[in-house]
Parts: C-alpha cells; sequence; structure tokens
DNA sequence: TATGAATGAGGTTTCATTCAT
DNA sequence: AATGAATGAAACCTCATTCAT
C-alpha cells in the first residue's frame, strides 16, 4: 500500500529536480545558448532521460518559466489580497510588478519567448496550453482590481476592465524591458533614468483611468511622482 | 581626379547591394534563420565578400534595420512638419507609429533585436553606435512634440519631454509588439481586440500628459475612443 | 494438476500477442524504423516484458515473420494437394507465389531481411534455426513437384529436382521484388509492365524445365503468355 | 589562362578523394552502420567539406554505387563488343555478371539498395536521376543484344526485348544475391550448390529464349551445365 | 512475471567565419 | 577586391537494452 504513490512522488521530485537544473542553465545562459547536454550534467541525469521527462529543450524552458508565471501570480494575489482600498491596490499591483521585476530578473527575461514565434517550434501544444492557463490566471487578477474599481466608481467606468488591464500591463512591461536591456543606452544618451521612468509611468496611467472622484481623494498619491506638487485636478 | 571618388561610389552601390539582399533573406527568416549562404547567393556575390563590407551576420542584420529606423524617422517628421495644433501632432505620432506598424511589419520585427541581448554578440561597437545615434534622431522628434507641447502649455508643465516620450513610445510599442505575436492569443482567450485596446491606451496616454485646458479644448478628439461619451472633465 | 498447463497456454498467448503487436508495427514502418515503444505500446505491454518473451527486436521480426512463411506454406501446399496434373501443379505453385505476393505484400516485404546481413545481428541461433527449419517446409513443397514431374516423366529427367526449385523459386521471387518497389521506374523508363513479364518469365520457366513431350501435350497452358500462338515446339 | 580549368580539375579530384574514402568505408560497413565522421576521417577532411560536395549520407552512397554501375557497364560492353554469335555473347554477358559478383562484390552488394525505399529518403533527385540513367545504359547493352538475336533469327520471335532483358537479368540477380548472402545454408540444408545452381539456370535461361534452330546450333554449348548429354531437343 | 526508469553512445547536418589565391 | 573551399564545433534527439523493484 502506498507504493505507487511514493512512485508517483519519486517521479514528481525527478521531475522538480530537472527544472532546477535546467533553470540554472538557462539563467545563465538564455534558452538558445543553453544544451541539453549541460542541462543534463547539471541534473547528474543521461541526457536520455531529460527526454524521458519534457519533450524538447522548449518544453523544458516553458515548464522553468512556469515556476515564474507561478511566481508573479503569487506576488499580484498578495498585492490585491489585502483589505486596502482598490486604488491603493492598484498601485501596489504595479510594485510588485516591478518588484518581480527586481528579485526576479531571471523569470522576466524568460517571458520574452513569448514574443519570438521563431522559438515556438519545439513547444508541445500540452505545454502551451498549460502556460496560457497559467497566464490567464496572472491576468485574471489585475483584470479582477480593475473590475472592483469600476463597482466602486472609483475607476472610470467607460474602460472596459479587460483592455484597461492590457493597457497596464504592457506599458509598464515595457518599460522594465528597457531597464533590463537598455538602462544605460537612456541614462548616457538620453539622460533619463528609466526606474524614475516607470515611477511616472505608473503614475499616470493611474491617473487616467481613475475617476475624478478618486483622483482627487487619492491626490497625495498620485503626487509621490512629482517633484513639484502640480498634480492638476481641475 | 574623380577615381577615387568613384571607387568611393561603387564601394557604397555594392554596400547598398549586399544590403538588399540580406533585407531579403532576414525579412523572410530572421536573424537566426538567415544564412550568410542565402544572403550571399542572394546578393550574387560570394560569402567572403559579405564579410569585407560587414564584420558579422549582426552587423549586416542592423545595417538592414538602420533603414527601418529611417523610415520612421521619415514618417515622425512628416507628422510633426504639419502645421497643426500640437495635440494633433502627438496624435499623429501615434498614427504614424501603428502605420510604420502596418506598412514595414518587417522593419518592426526587427527592432525586437535590442531586446535580446543574447543576439548582440557579434556586433560591432561602431554599427552599434550609428543605430544608436539614428534611434536617437527618432527620439528626437517624439520628445520635440512633446516639449513643444510644454512650452505652448497644451502638456503638463511638470512633466520631463524626454521621460514622456520614453513612456508614450513604450506603451505604443508594447501592444503593437502583441498585435505582432499574440494577437489570437488575446482575441480568443481574454476576448479583446488589441487594435482597439491600441486606440484607447493612446488615447489615454494622450489625456493623461495634456494640461486640463488642452483636453477640454480637444475634447472632441479625445473622446474618439470611447463609445459612450463619458470622458469626464471635471 | 492443470495448473503448469494453463500457465503454458498463458505464455503461450501472451506470445501471440506480443506479435500481433509488433506484426501491426512492422508492417507500417519497417523492421529499422519500428521502435521497441511502438510495439510495447500496442501491447499494452511494458517494453521490459517484450525482452522477457523475445531477445531482441530482430527476434521479434522474425516471430513475425515465421507467420508469414507459414501462410506462404499453406498456399503452396493447397496448391500442390489437388489432384490435378504435375504441371498444373507447376503453374499454381507460380500463381500461388503471386498471389502471396498481391494478398500478402507485408509479409513479401520481410523476406527481405534475409538479403541484408547487416540487419542479422540482432538475431538469435534459436530463432534463426526455427526460421531455417520453417523455410525448408516451403521449398520442400516446390521441390516436391518438381520431383514427381520427373518421376512422371514431365519434368527433365537431368535436372536436379532441388537446384530447379531454386531456380524457379529465385526467379519469380526476383521480378516480384521489383515489382513492389521498382514498378514505375520500369514501367516509365523501361516501358515494360512488370506483371506481364513475371507471367512471361513463369512461362519461360516453366517451358524450359519439362519434356518436349510435356510440353507438347500443355501446349494451349503455355501459350497463354504469348499474344501470337507462336509457341514452336519443333 | 587555365587557372578555372586547374581549379575545376582539383574541384573533380577532391570529390574523387571524398568517393574514395566513402568506398572504404561503405564497403566495411554498409550504409547504416557508415558514418559520416568515419568516411570524414577516411578522406583526411572536415565533415562540413563532406556536405560541401555531397548532399548526405545516401547521395555519397549513390556516388559510390554509380562506380560500380558504370564498371559494369564496362564489363557488358567489352562481353558484346566481340565479333562472336550473338549466343555466344548471351553467355558472355551471364559469364559477365558473374565475374563481376565475384570480382566486384562489395558493389554488388550496394545494388541492394534500390530494394530498400526505406533507405531513399536521404537521396536527392538529382543523384537518383543520374543513377536512374546510368542504370538505363546497363540495360541497354543486355536489351540491345537480345533484340539482335530477335533480328537474326536466334531468339525466339515473340519475345519482347526489353522484358526478356528483365527477366535475365533477374534471374541471374536472385541467385547470386542468394549466394552473397545464403549460401551456406543452401550448401548444408539443402545440399545444393549455388554455383552449380547459376550455371544451370543461365543455360535454361538461355534455352528457353533461342529459337530451336538456335538452340539445335549451339547445342554443344548449352550441354554444358548437365553432367550427362541429355539436352533433348525433340 | 512484469514494470518502466535510466542509460549513453552515437548520428547527421548546419553555418559563421577564415584565408589562401 | 573578390572568391569559395574548408573548417569544426556543436546540437538535438533516438532507442535498444538493462535492471532494480
Amino acid at each position: 500500500m502506498g507504493i505507487p504513490e511514493r512512485k508517483e512522488r519519486e517521479k514528481e521530485q525527478r521531475r522538480e529536480e530537472i527544472i532546477n537544473a535546467a533553470q540554472k542553465v538557462f539563467f545563465e545562459k538564455g534558452l538558445q545558448a543553453a544544451t541539453m547536454d549541460e542541462i543534463a550534467e547539471a541534473a547528474e541525469l543521461s541526457k536520455g532521460t531529460l527526454y524521458l521527462y519534457y519533450k524538447s529543450k522548449e518544453d523544458l524552458y516553458l515548464a522553468v518559466m512556469m515556476r515564474g508565471i507561478e511566481i508573479l501570480h503569487n506576488m499580484f494575489a498578495e498585492a490585491t489580497s489585502s483589505q486596502e482600498p482598490t486604488v491603493v491596490q492598484l498601485m501596489k499591483l504595479g510594485d510588485a510588478y516591478y518588484e518581480f521585476f527586481k528579485q526576479h530578473r531571471n523569470y522576466f527575461r524568460m517571458f520574452y519567448f513569448f514574443q519570438h514565434p521563431q522559438f515556438h517550434k519545439g513547444v508541445s501544444e500540452d505545454m502551451m496550453m498549460n502556460c496560457g492557463e497559467e497566464n490567464q490566471k496572472v491576468w485574471k487578477e489585475v483584470i479582477g482590481v480593475i473590475q472592483r474599481g469600476i463597482d466602486e466608481g472609483v475607476v472610470r467606468a467607460e474602460l472596459n476592465p479587460v483592455e484597461t488591464a492590457v493597457i497596464l500591463w504592457s506599458s509598464s512591461n515595457a518599460i522594465m524591458t528597457r531597464m533590463d536591456t537598455q538602462m544605460e543606452y537612456f541614462k548616457e544618451r538620453m539622460g533619463v533614468d528609466l526606474e524614475e521612468v516607470l515611477r511616472k509611468s505608473n503614475t499616470l496611467m493611474l491617473e487616467s483611468i481613475l475617476t475624478e472622484k478618486a483622483k482627487r481623494k487619492h491626490q497625495a498619491l498620485l503626487m509621490r511622482s512629482w517633484p513639484v506638487a502640480k498634480v492638476a485636478v481641475n
């Protein structure tokens, strides 16, 4: 009794070990430069065994990435689970994403994967599906808060919550992507600090989706981003 | 007299021919999948000759990309050269970028290059520099209009024009990137049309950077994006 | 009492099931392309179990092939069991082989195996022996008829029945092999229909081994193959 | 002047060297077991260079095989170029093929390739075409002699020369194939010497296609194959 | 008896880059 | 300036077989 369970557990554990090894290598080298040989060696397993658990290098990559998505999901869930006002939660969401960016840069980078369909070739349908679902959960968190904001009259009623989520997330994401790869360029050639840009971008975005009433109420918060308090309300 | 000039001209011409060939191949296959063999064949030149003019495949890639930057530059210059109000010009800038996305998708895609530092390895300092400068010019166009907006009291005075340019461009760019690679996903799984999202995002961004006075004045324009005219001004 | 017998029966049954599964896979993919994984899956058994019953993939292949040999054996036995004249039986043997070729192409193809010693590596002595014996039985059928023909004065007395069997079978086999793999080539490049060639070859071979008396007697049958009746007897 | 010619010559020479190396390896190991590594090493060239000259291992295999076809072609041409009677030439053709089998066994074995379509996958259209044409030439030699025999009234008029060529060649080939792979089996298990079988088969085939007149004329030759002179003519 | 996880040795092909001519 | 032959280092994936349970 319990033998199949133990087997199952061991198998799951083995999968974890493989992901651990893969993660190490992918973090260091990226998808392309990483080789199955390296991963196998890191996992202290034969290459064949890797393919017993994952269909392709790309699948393995997604498996690692899923961890990142889960972490982000948890951070978002945390940000939206407090009792604080919805406006604050929206800000916290942005903060959480930035925190994720800083704390889990390697996972953040993996997300680029989706922007390069050329890499998708080796991915199995299953894995892609899993990833898509995991992704959905994260979106749900953001959409949920915005919807609540609308319901409470804090977010402009004419906005579609899903569209708005895409807008907010995309703009944050875009700037952080630049931070990841072009921080110096922007500092040296354009004289801007992208961290500052991100902060302001978030504030602008937030302002733009809040109702006048909410803006007025949370004026202090929104003013954070500007050196001189000039947030014009009317 | 004149002979060195002719030589120079011929050399330049050869460089153009090579770029033409490279462009054809890169457009079809992308950076990775494209091979120097293909490019050499397309150029009706030997592979060795390619290396006489460009240090690496990546350099060649950037050379092609520069054309895209120039095109975008021209489109931006066109958008900002009219006699129309600054607010209109800002909108036109967004429209121009979207137009670029639609008309020159292949160039747009090349820009992803910068987001993948793993591809940067073969790039020469020189080429990277050139690219950076060309890029600057485009930024200048955007920054210029925003600065003018500030000067005219149309754009909020507390905004830094460079930062604001980064914010505006990044958000547009982020959504178009998704349009390029995840259009179906967003339509099917989240029920949103990214084109619509882009339009709204642009409007929101614009609203958020305009002064109250300007917003009021151009209310009609800004309201375009929402089905029911609820754009609250105060 | 009876328990060991049941065990034995079950074991034999299991062997059959495995052969069924292997046959399915080998027919579809051939020896090389077939994998033990596929066979195991088709047999709804673990790969390890396969090796409990058969020593190697090649052994399994031979086990399947033996079925084909048996089928052919039965068809030959059928052809030679009638009360018809020996000459007719000889023709029927040829027809039977062609029928086998048409009805059991997959088995026919398996026989190629013997022509490729490079594939023999995994075969166990035992299995090879079994196969050899099964083969013998088939040869016996052919040889028997020829011997009878000699005894009856129908087949030329100076012929060795075994040698003659080899000659007859080999020539039929050679042409059918071409039919299997080069039908189109011969049709298109050489303008011959191999089916026609087979028919004529069989007739020629038959003619060449019959005594003059027998040829005369069965002239009508032998003339089947030629458009104009020119079978010259003297 | 002459430089491009020399280049061309060197290139052709290099192709020859590669074929030499490939031949060595293929002869030893066969198509499957041979590896490009081995061939490269034997050629004292890098693996990449191999692929510069031949598109695939299979193409290289065919290139080697072509040599065999040419040799056979020459031997056939030699056999049919004498001033001897057509009947003798027909016998000489059979002898030549057997000679080829004995002297160039390795090439003979390569011909099996065509019987296994599973191996054809890597072959380029071009190479397949070349091979087909080279093959044609050999067939032409055989067909030519048979046609001449018909014209001279030596070979039965109702026979189609192409079909007859296929019949003759196939039967010889079938027996030699058995000689190559099952010589011992037939000796030990069936008590026949395949060399003897081949000789007799050839005689039988020849007899069967000759006109009565020709058979009578060359009776002595035909009787070679039987221990006791019992060749019945009428 | 049955399992199925693990192995590990390959195997072909690709390509950016160099360099002698 | 132009050529193009040569390089050689990977890289991913497969699969028959074994063996501990």
